[in-house]
RNA sequence: GCCCCGAUAGCUCAGCUGGAUAGAGCAACGGACUUCUAAUCCGUAGGUCGCAGGUUCGAAUCCUGCUCGGGGUACCA
């Protein structure tokens, strides 16, 4: 049972006496802030005894009079200002306790009305090797796709992959100018991605050629003008200071910039095989745009490449999501909506919804400055074009009826624009929202890139983050009192379940709009909050079972009885029983750190239990028995929880 | 210029729709292993919630202004 839940609803009575239907008041029972206040605390007697022009505590006295909770909580209190203070009765919390143990479902109860909710999530290009930054969307995507599902929800998992950009155009000029035939035979992905990158840095190379003078031009006359300003400056001025500062961080950035350049050109010149290419290959840029535009208007070669290396880059990217534990249910990329664009184009058209301005074809929406363009000048499509059929599809085809973005914050223009025209479209009464989420930075606070200023590739970051688990399990075991007792092949299985449950943990419990700073440190950390503490408290109860040889199913198959004498033993239960309290959280506003945060209180609330209540040497035999329930329990809900999170976890470590 | 987001303990971060004395983890300090895994537990110390006003019985939370930082801003995604 929902304690939570249930409470609201028997307050639902005792305040509708004072004629209001307002949820709100109802949402104003919550967790106590504190220990002392008991278990849950409901505020609403202050706000009512506005409308009501009567004392608060008068108020609350008269909402607990009307209050039916005796078979719930112990007598409830009216303290400070007007709070009531709850505190669940042992009787009950344990009855709830013992009823957890034959549900499979640990308590949460399925939604009443399932919606169908599309998660769109990870969405990288094929042809570039997945980086760090597909690491939060993937991640989060699929924690919110468990999750809704596990509610009841018909969650749909969408992979909207990029495979018609820009980058395909890389790889066919690649694969026809810079190819290694054999390399190609042997392993296509590993050339493909090769040529990827190679056509990019020497089309990088060009531009970085083609801007550094005009770079150097700029920051000379920033500089000039800095020192003219300077030398005309009132000290006084707070203005002039002002726009002092602005001219010196604008040429920070225009320095910044051409170091960036300088490194992208050096990295060629000193390279006497890149610097031949590079010679070779001088409009490489223009011409891999043109190969795109050759895919794009239906040309038969460049149509048949693409259609032979696609299954390749597909394989390449799974590989990733399988070690991830991610899977999808669809997985429809960009160049499936491409037959539908144009129609798109036309209804918005026909509906008065789009214009011509500037030769592109653009919605403009009250309240916005940039107009959405849905097709450009020169006759191509937008991703906002893609977008505007993804949506229609999704809709016609699956019923969709919300559809989640799982996005970098830094779109959140796109998306603003992109609901506002699919609402005026029709759509209206669909949900979308953009689960935005913020940028992964290095130590420097700076977006978390390589010391050569490359972004991160997700597979070695990935092997990274095995290995070094691997290294913290080895001596875990190695320190172990009575001798190591893994085998090497166990410890490697728990080296990825600890590093990649690292990693994800670290990316989940941060707030996902916030920025967050990225450590090995502390994502590895065998002390504080990490999915390790929550894997080990599962293997602790797991090794309490094999000790005592615990049959799992026998103590779920018959009536416990629990007792919660203890003070631990209490706060366990009481971790337990909120476990349909932090899902519901989950997706209030889809934020997977309010389940982290869950159990990381649940294992604390264990191992303090672990810490003072024997439970194999128990006292008495209902008591060793009532205590296995609870670490059952425990055990059941952190694997559910982290499960739900997309981390698995191990008997052993 | 305009728009959006952020600023909370030495560090990294929570803080739900406004509620009681603002919380974790790390780092620091002090305790606890002959006892089910010490990858642990218990305790101490540490904050003018960027600044200034306002709304309210009550503000880290809402409003206004300011400072600093990040991001976006017409044909890339």
């Amino acid at each position: 049972m929902d304690i939570l839940a249930e409470l609201r609803s028997r307050f639902g009575s005792a305040i509708a006496a004072f004629a209001t239907e307002d949820d709100s008041f109802l949402s104003m029972i919550r967790p106590a802030q504190d220990a002392r206040f008991g278990d849950f605390q409901a505020n609403m007697a202050m706000p009512l005894a506005k409308l009501l022009s009567k004392p608060p505590r008068e108020v609350a006295s008269e909402i607990v009079s009307r209050l039916d909770v005796a078979d719930l909580c112990d007598s409830p209190e009216v303290a400070g200002p007007g709070f009531i203070n709850l505190r669940v009765r042992a009787d009950r919390l344990a009855q709830e306790t013992s009823r957890l143990v034959a549900d499979k479902r640990l308590g949460v109860v399925p939604v009443a009305e399932p919606r169908t909710v599309v998660v769109d999530f990870s969405s990288p290009n094929v042809a570039k090797p997945m980086h760090v930054g597909h690491l939060r969307s993937t991640v989060i995507g699929d924690a919110l796709v468990r999750v809704y599902r596990f509610l009841g929800h018909r969650a749909i998992s969408d992979n909207h992959i990029g495979d018609w950009g820009t980058q395909f155009g890389m790889i066919l000029y690649g694969y026809k100018h810079l190819l290694d035939r054999e390399s190609f035979e042997r392993e296509p992905v590993a050339e493909l991605s090769r040529l990827y990158r190679l056509v990019n840095q020497l089309s990088e190379y060009h531009t970085a050629r083609a801007e550094l003078p005009e770079l150097e031009r700029r920051i000379a006359a920033a500089e000039e003008d800095i020192a003219s300003f300077e030398a005309a400056l009132d000290p006084k001025d707070k203005d002039a200071k002002k726009r002092l500062g602005k001219l010196r961080n604008e040429l920070t950035a225009l320095r910044e910039e051409q170091q960036f350049s300088e490194a992208k050109r050096d990295a060629i010149e000193h390279n006497l095989d890149l610097k031949a290419l590079a010679d070779a290959h001088p409009k490489i840029a223009v011409e891999a745009r043109l190969e795109t535009a050759k895919l794009h208007s239906g040309d038969p070669d460049n149509t048949e490449l693409w259609r032979r290396f696609l299954p390749a880059c597909l394989d390449a990217l799974h590989r990733v999501y399988d070690r991830l534990g991610v899977t999808f249910d669809e997985e429809l990329g960009e160049s499936y909506y491409q037959p539908l664009l144009a129609s798109v184009v036309d209804e918005l058209a026909s509906k008065g919804l789009a214009s011509e301005s500037d030769g592109a074809t653009c919605v403009f929406n009250e309240g916005f400055t940039a107009p959405f363009i849905v097709r450009k000048a020169d006759g191509a499509f937008l991703y906002a074009t893609t977008d505007l059929a993804t949506i229609k599809y999704r809709i016609e085809q699956w019923q969709a009826q919300a559809m989640l973005y799982v996005v970098d914050k830094r779109q959140s223009d796109h998306f603003e624009q992109l609901f506002v025209t699919a609402h005026r479209w029709g759509y209206d009464d669909v949900v979308f929202k953009h689960v935005s989420f913020g940028t992964i930075l290095g130590d420097d606070k700076k977006p978390f890139k390589t010391r050569s200023g490359d972004t991160v590739g997700l597979e070695s970051l990935l092997d990274e983050a095995v290995e070094r688990a691997y290294r913290i399990v080895s001596e875990g075991d190695d320190a172990k009192p009575d001798g190591p007792e893994l085998p090497e092949e166990e410890r490697c299985r728990i080296a990825e379940i600890v590093g990649l449950g690292g990693i994800k943990y670290a990316d989940l419990k941060h707030n996902r709009d916030s920025d967050y700073v990225f450590s090995w440190d502390k994502m590895l950390s065998t002390t504080g909050d990490t999915a390790t503490y929550m894997q080990y408290a599962y293997a602790r109860v797991n090794g309490i079972a094999r000790r005592g040889g615990v049959d799992a199913a026998e103590l779920r198959a018959h009536d416990a009885t629990v007792s919660l004498d203890a003070p631990e033993e209490r706060a366990l239960a009481l971790q337990l029983n909120r476990f349909a309290e932090a899902i519901d959280g989950v997706v209030r506003d889809d934020r997977p750190n309010v389940l982290t945060d869950y159990l990381f209180s649940l294992a604390g609330a264990f191992t303090s239990f672990y810490d003072k209540c024997p439970v194999l040497k128990a006292e008495t035999a209902e008591l060793r028995r009532s205590r296995l329930v609870l670490c059952d329990l425990t055990a059941r809900t952190i694997a559910k929880g982290l499960n739900l999170l997309g981390i698995a976890v191990s008997e052993r470590m």
